[in-house]
DNA sequence: ACCTGAACACCGTTCAAGT
DNA sequence: ACCTGAACACCGTTCAAGT
């Protein structure tokens, strides 16, 4: 075997810089840059960037900004978990799909942004329904019942959660503690709001994270037992 | 009482164009703009155009565009109606609040947008959440379980409504029926998700807007009737 | 088939300057 | 006290041109 001269001439041209983006390439990017600055961190051309390549060579595998956001909002729902609709209890699977919607959206916070601004439609979404639809159909539900109840399980998840969001955020930014905020709205309005100031004075020494998941728990309680009075009506 | 001389000479200046801007009339000019156009139609420049202004002319009364936001967003709520927390039954008055809120959503769609990115702290939506909160407490509710009811009823009709709006205006700007796009997706993906489909052709020959009623309602009930089982606990 | 850069039509916001 | 225009540092997107 003998070695073969070797120069930039003789050896083939690389395929140019990897084989070229890949629209899975620039969804994982971007989802990168949205969970490290959130929606408004996100730009074509910081995204470019990230990727080596000019801002508008994204737009050869994907049409817009919105259709990229549509992307990866879909991507977030490989990790929301629902049980096996055929063997789990509807009650305990409902509680485990909503509890991990949660905390995938805290982990996510930019999805609060994008669920009034993109249609659900992708694949993994989808996915989840069906299989939550699937549950509700073997615990019992028929017909138009069905898609109502996995509906108003969603529906409460992410109520809850988006709001939550807006505070983290809200505090995070300007870095003040929920007490400090208590007490400059009080001064100015506490006496006009006497039944909400009770409430936060009530919540004033707890654990804020640990009284919004309290909160959530008990809302979700309350939404399973509604469905459960429903479920051989 | 003799006539006095007059021309524009000895007459005084009136206050330059009325007297000037105000934080209120600002707002109000916003909410129109965002009524006709939504979020994306609103920019500071259209806005001071609309107020025969200088786009800059707007930072003299509002700190920035965020703030602006907040501002519309707290207005929106002197419209949701809440029942007289003295005489009231709490049930009837949450019902009526709960639709009541979900119509202002519908009649300013821009709020979807909105309610993941303000956090609600204005005068007009703690009045709302603090009549809520004596109802409830008028109801029977105590401690934290004030506050967490009243939470639970606001995340299920936000987190209905939102996407309700969304899927609006997705099917707006396409001028797509929710039958076509029913078609688009079950050539594609309909064997996958059976259980979801099956509730798709459940709804094909109903009217889209009434479905959505109907299982607001649904949702709503369910709420309702667990709170209704904690009420005395 | 895929990528590029220049260019267009916008943004929010700051700031010195005006009245 | 209130308003202005110019200027800065960004945007998303189109399109002719390159390989």
């Amino acid at each position: 075997m003998t070695k073969q001269f070797s120069s930039v001439w003789t050896r083939e041209e690389r395929p140019p810089k990897a084989p070229g983006l890949s629209r899975d390439q620039i969804v994982r990017a971007a989802l990168d840059l949205l969970d490290a600055e959130g929606v408004e961190g996100l730009s074509m051309r910081k995204l470019g960037a990230r990727l080596n390549a000019g801002a508008t060579s994204i737009y050869w595998h994907v049409a817009n900004k919105d259709e990229l956001l549509e992307l990866c909002y879909d991507r977030v729902w490989v990790d929301v978990v629902v049980l096996d609709p055929e063997t789990a209890h509807w009650r305990p699977a409902l509680s485990t799909f909503a509890h991990s919607l949660r905390s995938t959206i805290l982990r996510h916070p930019w999805l609060a942004r994008l669920l009034g601004r993109i249609p659900g439609l992708g694949p993994n979404l989808l996915s989840v329904s069906d299989r939550i639809m699937r549950l509700m159909q073997r615990a019992g539900f028929e017909g138009l019942e069905i898609s109502f109840a996995t509906g108003t399980v969603m529906a409460y998840v992410m109520g809850q959660t988006i709001p939550e969001v807006t505070w983290r955020e809200t505090m995070g930014k300007q870095e003040i503690q929920p007490g400090d905020l208590m007490n400059i709205l009080e001064k100015t309005t506490a006496d006009d709001f006497p039944e909400l100031f009770a409430a936060f004075r009530d919540t004033r020494d707890m654990d804020p994270l640990e009284t919004q998941r309290m909160s959530f728990s008990y809302g979700l309680e309350c939404v399973l037992d509604g469905l459960e009075a429903r479920v051989n009506a």
